[in-house]
Order: C-alpha cells, then structure tokens, then sequence
RNA sequence: GGCGGCGUAGCCAAGUGGACUAAGGCGACGGAUUGCAAAUCCGUUAUUCGUGGGUUCAAAUCCCACCGCCGCCUCCA
C-alpha cells in the first residue's frame, strides 16, 4: 500500500517513502510548557496523531519523537522578552521544574483524553543542554555562526538554500519584513543558536556558554529540535511536523542548522497541521497561547456538560473530548478550520450516533463473524492513504453504520477506528445487573400486560429497571432495548412475542460508563 | 505593503476538468411506530457550487476581473 502526503517543501502530495523502509522517523514538535494547550494546539496533534495511525495502516513501523520544551524561547524575537519558563513561574509562585512538570501533565492528560498514541521518545529541552552545545559549536566550526553582544547568531546569508521551504529567498523576506531587524544582526532572517544571559541578571536557567565563550547562557529557540531530532533519529529525517505557523521560521532555522551542522539534506518531508480560528464574533482570528486567552479540552469538556451532553444522553467526558476529535477529523487537516459552539454540538451529536451504530452491530454480531468488508476497507483506505482525507474516511465509516446487513459490520468499524481513534474498541461487553432468565422473563411480563392494556404493572416492571439506572426502550421490530439513564446505554434483544429469538447473553456497554451498571 | 489560502444546502464539510443527475454528518420537515415516553426506521431537504466574463465537446473544478473572509510576514500549533 502506498500513501500520498502533501509535502510542504514541494509543494504537492507525492507519494511517500522513508529512506530505510518500513522504519518512518518522525519528528513532531511538541508542547511549550509553561501553559494549558488550547484546542488550537491540540488541532495539530491530533493531525499528527492520524498521520502517525495511517503510516502504520500504510504498513510502515514508525518511530516517533516529541519534544517538551521547557526552557529558553523569548516572549519576543526582539532583544527584549522574557523567558516564557520564567514567566510562568514568576506567575504562578512556583519553580520552573515545577511548572514545566505540570503542564506537561496536564498535556498528557489532553493526549489521553483525545485517544492520542504517545510518542516512541519523548525528550526535554533542559535534558539535551549538551546536544545543543554541540550543534552550536559544529555551527560555528563550519562558519555558519557570528557572535554579537547578546547571543551567537547564525547568518542566513551563508545557507544559500534558506527560507526554500517557506518558498521565499532572503530577498522576498527583506522586502516584506514589518518590524527593523535586532541590532547588530546582518540579515533580518538571522537568529539566535545562543544567547548569552543578560548582564547584571540571574536567570532562572542557564548554562556554560558554548564554544569557549566565557560566561553563562541558554539555547537560541529553535536548536533543541534540529539537536534532539538528530540525537535520537539519526543524521536523516522522514518526517517534520508541526503547525503551518512554523513553515516560516522555526523549521527554515531548523533545516539551516540541521543542514548545516551535518553537511548534506536532512528531512525530506515536512508537514504541517492548519491553524483552528475563532469566529468573528468571538474574539475572532486564531488562539494564542501567549496572549493568554484561550479555549482548553477542559472548558470544551465542560460546556458540553453544560450544554446537556450527559446524564440523559448516554455521554461522559471521555466522549465529550472524543467529540473534540471528531470535530476535526470531520474537516482536512490543511484546511482552516473555524471553531463555534454550534459546530461542536454538531459533532458531539454525529459522535454519539456512530457510537450507538457501532454498539447496535456490536450487540447483533457473534465472535465468528469478525471478518470485515473489503470493499468497504478499500474505500477507507483508499481516503486514508490519499493525503488523510478523514471527512471522506468518514464518511465511508458512516457508509458502513448505515449498512442493512450486519455481517462483518462491527469488525469493520472497529477496523476503521483504528485510524480514526474514536475509542470505540473500549466499548466492552459487561453482564447485566440480572440474570438472563429473569430479564426475560421480566420482558415477557410486561409486554403481556402492555397487551392486557395493564399500564401500572408494565410501568412498574419498568421503573425496578430504571432504579438500576437502565431505561427500557420499546422498538417496533418487537424488541426492547435497555437504555441507561446514568449514561450507558445497555442493548438487548428480548423477544417480545417470537420467543424463538435468541437473547444474547450480554449487553454492549462503554466500559468506561461502568460505574453506572452494577456487576451481576 | 509582500506572500499564501478560502468562499459548495439552515450549519460543518468532501469533491478541484467528463459515472457531480454534487459524498458524509448535524439540524429541520413529512411519514411509520407508540398506552405514555424516548428511541428507532423510511422519506424529503443544493437543477446548483461568492459574482460577472472567458477557455472547452464538457467546469464546482482551468483563466481573468470583482466582492467577501482568513492566515503568515512577531513568540505561536
């Protein structure tokens, strides 16, 4: 199976392979952590997160890296600026590693929520000082480097190539720049490898300088990934990604210094996940992190709490993220994407509908039957493997929830899920709270006494049902099902007047509502 | 000012020259079903793809102009 990506370095989607296949290493520029992601941020991770499951759909064994960067990137790219680190400490009355720790924590609670797969490797900054010294130094050993009074810089002018993967060349920038070049730097495009802590203050981190520079210092803001990424991936990339915001600047300087310190091409294919923006008028244009102001998975879990999406609705807040996550992959990931209530509702509700269909085929599928449909799969893959189209995907997993026929139905959801990482695997089976005979016979019950028109005994078998948090739905084919009003939804076939239908022995449940159902 | 993208039904969104007489989802409406309730099922919901020209046997898809929206050029996903 081949797999066609959108290569930002040239411009289209080509075909791709890895250098040493099936092995993909993959680079993914991971959290700041002196704050919550946003759902802006969380956008791109979980693009990276579906390209990571379609590479390996596509046959390939993927190595995957993700940086925590935990010191050293300016509030600015001017002179001035604060450390963001240092910013969040000072602000929250806490030690950097403290800081750094919790938001990581909290990033990776964000990953689990979403159904993330995490990283082979995860590195931080504060960790590989020395990696990044060392490119710092092979920098300035080639002659890429010049050193003024704040930092040693890397001079664009020598990397005859820089600003190819934005599609610029240096004179483009210079003409379109809007803010005066640093003091003292040659070209506009120029950027710190280090800078020197300033004089007459402390920082909170800092280390020896590099290349026999006396004093102290810390990493310009882009060396830890081209440092990291070559540490644990080797001297030749397959992927980079990260969000289109970087194309300009953070991955031109990655791939000057890259290139630069190791003498020949470095990643071959770059990608990047397209921003999520606000409406108009709500606040409008894209998140910022640093601006402080900012939508997280949490608030997004708890409105749609508000809005209703629980309780009565067979909804938690695992399904409230994963409604997140549906959200986007209903739309490309190169395509902006505008945020609104509305829209998350909309999606909340389509999730909880897939999630039912699933668990009806689930209930009306037997263990042998797990084969799943190829013409179906073929046309997921087919959507999958041409650059994630996940709106089409799903709309071919919608296909199969619709299908009348239920053979190879429930496997082949399952099948699809695991790209799309809806969680609906976990949706287990668990016994119910009666035994089966009883329930049976509880049905048989009451249907008779619906057709004796004996209301109060019929509501009554119905409410011992709703004391154990199960609603019984009546459906016309002459079946019941169970539905709990604590949020699962238990499904049964009981046969109301044909009772030569086989009742499964189970009920499908998401395990992750269990709580509700009490164990037989 | 420079660069890039987008504009498809009430909403989200795929499709980028010929099987599009335009996927899929949400919503809405009509019907079936129903003791009640809810759910479920069936059906309908763009003769048209921002507007105006042009190219072509053929255009939502290519070209030009115009209108509108967004992003990047500053840390940023």
């Amino acid at each position: 199976m081949t797999i066609r990506l959108y290569n930002t370095m040239t411009r289209r989607v080509e075909e791709f392979q890895p250098r040493n296949p099936p092995r993909v290493n993959l680079y993914t520029c991971g959290p700041t952590v002196y704050n919550y992601a946003h759902i802006g941020n969380l956008r791109t991770y979980v693009f990276e997160d579906v390209l990571v499951r379609a590479l390996k759909l596509a046959g390939f064994d993927v190595k995957r890296v993700m940086n925590v960067t935990d010191v050293g990137h300016l509030v600015s790219d001017a002179d001035e600026g604060e450390d963001k680190m240092e910013k969040g400490a000072r602000r929250e009355g806490k030690t950097i590693h403290e800081i750094a720790r919790h938001y990581y924590d909290a990033f990776v609670a964000d990953m689990h929520r979403l159904n993330l797969l995490p990283p082979e490797q995860w590195c931080w900054a504060t960790d590989e000082i020395d990696a990044q010294k060392a490119q710092v130094e092979a920098l300035a050993e080639k002659g890429f480097t010049y050193v003024i009074e704040d930092g040693i810089y890397f001079d664009t002018s020598k990397f005859p190539d820089y600003g190819r993967l934005a599609g610029q060349n240096l004179a483009d920038l210079k003409a379109g720049a809007r803010i005066e070049p640093a003091a003292g730097k040659k070209n506009p495009t120029d950027f710190a490898v280090w800078k020197f802590s300033p004089k007459g203050q402390q920082r909170l981190m800092e280390w020896d300088n590099p290349c026999g520079i006396p004093g102290k210092g810390f990493p310009g803001w882009h060396i830890e990934c081209s440092a990291m990424a070559i540490k644990y991936l080797g001297e030749y990339l397959d992927i980079h990604c990260g969000g289109v915001d970087h194309v300009k600047v953070h991955h031109s300087n990655e791939i000057a210094q890259a290139e630069g310190a190791l003498g020949h091409a470095w990643c071959r294919w770059w990608m990047h996940g397209e921003f999520l923006t606000m409406p108009k008028d709500d606040g409008g244009g894209k998140m910022s992190k640093s601006s402080g102001e900012f939508l997280t998975l949490e608030v997004l879990i708890r409105n749609l709490r508000d809005m209703g999406f629980t309780a009565e609705k067979d909804f938690n807040d695992s399904d409230a993220a994963l409604s997140y996550r549906y959200f986007l992959l209903n739309a490309h990931y190169r395509q902006q994407l505008t945020f609104t209530w509305n829209g998350l509702a909309a999606a909340a509700n389509a999730y909880r509908n897939l999630k039912a269909a699933v668990l009806n085929s689930k209930r009306q599928t037997d263990a042998s039957k797990m084969q799943t449909l190829n013409s179906f799969m073929d046309a997921f893959r087919e959507a999958v493997l041409d650059d994630l189209n996940m709106p089409r995907a799903l709309a071919v997993m919608w296909s199969v929830a619709n299908e009348k026929n239920n053979d190879g139905k429930y496997a082949t959801l399952l099948e699809m899920d695991n790209v799309l990482g809806l969680g609906m695997k976990e949706m287990k089976t668990i016994p119910l709270p009666w035994r089966e005979d009883e329930i049976r016979q509880d049905m048989k019950e009451r249907d008779k006494a619906r057709k004796a028109r004996d209301f109060a005994r019929a509501d009554a078998i119905r409410d011992k049902y709703e004391r154990e948090n199960i609603k019984l739905v009546d459906q016309p084919n002459g079946f019941v099902s169970f539905d709990s009003t604590g949020g699962a939804v238990l499904h049964i076939y009981t046969p109301r007047q044909d009772e030569d239908r086989p009742p499964p022995g189970t009920a499908s449940v998401d395990e992750s509502k269990d709580a509700d159902i009490p164990p037989c």
